[in-house]
DNA sequence: AGAGATATAGGTAGAACTACCTATTGCCGT
DNA sequence: ACGGCAATAGGTAGTTCTACCTATATCTCT
């Protein structure tokens, strides 16, 4: 039984100032929002893994990995949380630095409280909706790992619009066991018609 | 005969100090690149169609119509260029709002000459890009708009993966009706199976 | 050794699709 | 009023797909 909150949506706070954690996260449970506080990045790295949903409140100037850093190193390790900076010394060129790549927001502190959350409850419900085609796209997953080698490559070829007859000289068999291969592809993907085929394969292409 | 620069990636600059246009349009013309300059806001809107291809240098600070002001309103004129913002007394939550409505990039004069040719042509590269796609769809988009009413009503059917006799009690026509505009539908798409039928439409689809 | 998965292939029957043909009705524009 | 287009529908033939059945050879795991 998962009785912690690793499942929820958490506000992860990296920040090396501890009266600034203690800020934001008091600002955070006062509209009952969960969090995890950090000292730094690579306590923060260590502590998260990629499935987590939620948002990052990140301060750039921190001893050791800086803020900036890490945005820019989310990517590699498979964290595709959206971000905010927080920042007490921005200058411009770190914004756009910072929101070139990818970040979600940023921030000068001292920042307006209201502003920050309405940033955040924004953060979270486009890392929810991430989160949901995620979850759609597992699905489609798990069923195409279910085929086979062979029934994974006459899948292509139908897709790509070749007939069984056609599939079959292209691999050297008989277009009979093509046809099986077919039978077994559609039920495997629970799909009827070659509509729903092709629709269902273009949105694994698309989103991966 | 096509004989003027309408047709080519032009350099879009808008800024209301004649010296500063100037200086940018000497930059500019000394790397060979095309470019087209405006005093304001309204007199850009009334030369710029959303056909041409290029990229938009704006000042943010000008009479009239501020460069944030048209940046966040060319969506709603169909202009799609890719922005970078020049100002002289930005700050970051300007800069942050810039980048938010799709600011290709925000930089602060005095700039960096070859920082500013280096920007353009990456903003040139990703509007070709654009107008390539552009163009591919166009000509897909043709082709869709040669199919009736009906046609188009039995194509969305069809890429559901609906049979002709189903497709025939959901219209209330006969089944062998449908066949007939099935094959006016391949024929006018140039596609000879329903997995490219699906295909081409969902690309369609997918970009507009 | 036996169970299960995988790939192979044949048969048969029915459903569905495709490509031809003709034909009627109604509408629009010259 | 005539020609052309769109939508309707039928016939026939051939191809393709789908759903059943059986069957063999190979490989892996227990």
């Amino acid at each position: 039984m998962m009785s912690n909150n690793t499942m929820r949506p958490t506000v992860f706070v990296v920040d090396d100032d501890e009266d600034m954690r203690d800020s934001i996260l008091w600002l955070l449970e006062s509209v009952n929002l969960y969090a995890e506080a950090y000292a730094g990045a690579g306590a923060f790295l260590q502590a998260c893994d990629p499935q987590r949903e939620g948002c990052l409140l990140l301060d750039v100037r921190m001893p050791g990995m800086s803020g900036m850093e890490l945005l820019e190193q989310l990517g590699s390790c498979g964290i595709h949380l959206p971000v905010i900076i927080l920042t007490g010394h921005g200058d411009v060129p770190m914004a756009v630095r910072a929101l070139k790549h990818g970040a979600f927001d940023f921030l000068q502190k001292p920042f307006n409280g209201q502003e920050l959350l309405d940033q955040i409850n924004a953060a979270l419900r486009q890392d929810a909706e991430r989160h949901r085609q995620r979850r759609e796209m597992h699905v489609l997953h798990a069923h195409y790992e279910a085929l086979t080698h062979r029934e994974a490559e006459v899948m292509e070829l139908v897709v790509a619009g070749n007939s069984s007859k056609a599939i079959g000289q292209k691999l050297g068999i008989s277009p009979k066991t093509v046809d099986i291969h077919r039978a077994n592809i559609m039920r495997k993907l629970d799909v009827h018609t070659i509509a729903e085929l092709v629709q269902s394969r273009l949105a694994l292409r698309g989103e991966e």
